[in-house]
DNA sequence: GTATCATTTTGCCGAATGACGAATTGATGC
DNA sequence: GCATCAATTCGTCATTCGGCAAAATGATAC
């Protein structure tokens, strides 16, 4: 229970997974649209995503080559729920968050299979990156 | 906000500072106390201390050479509040935390002089160690 | 002022964590 | 079967974290 409690919080307190679970408030996201938003390697999203899958907090589906996840609707354990009500209470107007919901609006504008192409590159103009406007960050 | 956000997940998100938060639900203690039901060297818990409060989870009282904490009660930030009612209604009965409530109550029996002077060896017999019951735990 | 003593800070260690690139997996489509 | 490609796993690295002992702090008591 403990160790349970534990896993879930741990989950949850991670800058770029919080930054996850507030993404699929939305509805649920394929691997490469979170990718892209996150402007991490798809390595370290897959390894956040299966994090909070292991916390109970995420459930998987996969549609041809494309994986996609969505927020647990039913309760892998006693905490998932309540922690998930909880992220999603706060957080409602976070500058990061909101930044992350345009990219997102852009990201949906965009076919699935231009997005794992070319991740960043795909999308229309504008939003390329997170803190400049034309450099390589990071 | 994020950033607070994930201050206050990560002070809840460690075994030892949820027991902390769960102890002081019974109301406030002084270090030495905490420091025995835990059983983990003051530094330790000092820290933890620190950082729950950090998080604006706990709040600080000095008397006289002793230092009690006892739950935040005002918000002081948008986080600690919602945390606090999740730790709440959460492991309510985790035998790790019944366990720590059942210790309590013997460390209420003894006046704190003796408690800070001898730690567990002023326990009215029956719960020195967690595990064992006479051997050396760690 | 000096000694005492609960608490905190500092310094250190081993373990865990988040990031990445490279290699592997596993489903699609020829 | 074989190539492709999204996703995952593996290996590595720098950083963070939880623990403790030792030193510093700061209030009490003489």
């Amino acid at each position: 229970m403990l160790e349970t409690f534990e896993t879930v919080a741990k989950a949850v307190a991670d800058r770029s997974r919080a930054r996850i679970l507030k993404l699929l408030e939305g509805g649920e996201l394929c691997v490469c649209q979170i990718t892209t938003v996150l402007n991490l390697a798809p390595a370290t999203v897959s390894k956040h995503l299966a994090a909070l899958k292991t916390a109970g907090l995420l459930q998987q589906r996969r549609d041809g080559k494309w994986v996609y996840y969505r927020l647990a609707e039913l309760a892998f354990n006693a905490y998932a729920g309540p922690f998930l009500a909880l992220v999603r209470a706060a957080l409602a107007d976070d500058p990061t968050i909101d930044e992350d919901r345009r990219v997102l609006a852009l990201v949906n504008q965009v076919p699935l299979q231009a997005l794992c192409d070319q991740g960043r590159a795909a999308l229309p103009l504008g939003a390329q990156a997170e803190t400049s406007c034309c450099g390589e960050s990071r």
